[in-house]
DNA sequence: CGAGCAATTGAGACAAGTCAAAGCTGGTGG
DNA sequence: CCACCAGCTTTGACTTGTCTCAATTGCTCG
């Protein structure tokens, strides 16, 4: 049950109606850099992650921005209750994704209610993840964001597949920050930190060895 | 389509089919202060709150506390994927709810997938007022803060009734503080630099006029 | 090899936190 | 009926974690 279609959209449907699905499915790719959702426009596709990462954020007038999410391959992305978007979304690397016209999906999903279903369950998924978030973003110190955010990147792919130690981290130093509610510098100074106290290596900007996870699970978790 | 019961998730199914619903219903009334949800109990009920107000958080070892959301009637809690709730849930003031037991809550959401339905709108509801929360806990100042909450506050009830220029609050300063991530003392701070800027006026700490809305929007989304 | 961008490092500033002391207020019992 | 207590709120003085501004280093790719 773990792994990247067990957290598919098209999983629900994929095995029984799979046609039906390709019909309305469009397939496309976004090198990095290129917006495909914008805040605030009209809501007419959803979105499927196949490939890549993608950061999803809201900006305020004089620029400042909270990036939301990152979603990567698996992903769902487009889900309103209004007609417009309630974030805007970018390739990090390179992105391939489904589109689905929204009008066509709600035929769909009259059709199949196993898909309403799975739909439900990723939004609970979301939910759970955005409030822990904002606990990181209240509450946490810049030690335990990173932290925090180092682990959780240890265990993507799911709860059941093993951790990995060596992490990749397809955004930049800016994205992190923008994600943890902080700022570049104090992004920077607190890799250099957790380095200094032997609890990650960098070999480079983009990757890090995890040497002491149950340190850094302790940090995150707010036991300094 | 606004009010309360737009928002309930008995809604559904209460027109069509209110027996089957009341059946597996439990009324319940909690005190102020009564806790009704601990994070990481075995999820076995969802809550429909039907009057008064609860807060909903999650806590660090340390004590350190987030408030996620405050729930007030037609709010739906116990959502979960996992099969232990994300958050803890008090009462603010006196609560009224219903309790459904989430195993026959199943079998109802097979009959009717009206309700699936609804229930996605809710979740997807939360989540976009999830990353509201998130660009506010990341970005915003502490003025910021106080005016995103008042404002929204002052829409309670839906975006089509009028908005309040009186608000009430039933929680208390510290309950905004851990909602808002920041102290009692800065939420208290600011209450007053709101009113010596004449944007509001403190009857009483519970009650708040909001003598200048157009400007407290204008702070709330980011223009100081 | 150098231009351009990303990341790191440093020094000083400031928004919000901490610690501490009054004020207020509503409920209770003498 | 009112004085007192307990808890909440406000205000004040000081500290600090993170931000801002600025300079330097490092990497990637024409």
């Amino acid at each position: 049950m773990c792994g990247v279609r067990a957290t598919s959209v098209c999983n629900a449907i994929e095995d029984a109606h799979l046609g039906r699905l390709a019909a309305v499915a469009v397939t496309i790719e976004a090198d990095p850099g290129k917006a495909f959702i914008e805040e605030g426009e009209s809501a007419d596709n959803f979105f499927n992650i196949t490939a890549g990462t993608a950061k999803l954020f809201k900006l305020l007038p004089d620029g400042r921005r909270q990036i939301t999410g990152f979603a990567g391959a698996g992903h769902f992305l487009g889900l309103a209750v209004s007609d417009t978007y309630a974030f805007s979304a970018e390739a990090v690397d390179k992105v391939r994704y489904c589109r689905f016209s929204r009008r066509r999906l709600r035929g769909l999903l009259d059709d199949f209610p196993a898909m309403e279903k799975r739909l439900l369950e990723l939004a609970t998924n979301e939910l759970v993840a955005a409030q822990e978030q904002m606990l990181l973003l209240g509450r946490k110190t810049a030690l335990e964001r990173l932290a925090s955010f180092l682990v959780v990147r240890s265990r993507l792919g799911g709860p059941c597949t093993p951790r990995r130690t060596r992490v990749t981290l397809p955004m930049t130093r800016s994205d992190i920050a923008d994600y943890l509610g902080l700022t570049i510098e104090t992004v920077s100074r607190t890799m250099t930190k957790l380095r200094a106290d032997k609890l990650i290596e960098l070999p480079g900007p983009h990757d890090v060895v995890l040497r002491d996870l149950a340190n850094l699970e302790r940090i995150a978790g707010g036991l300094m």
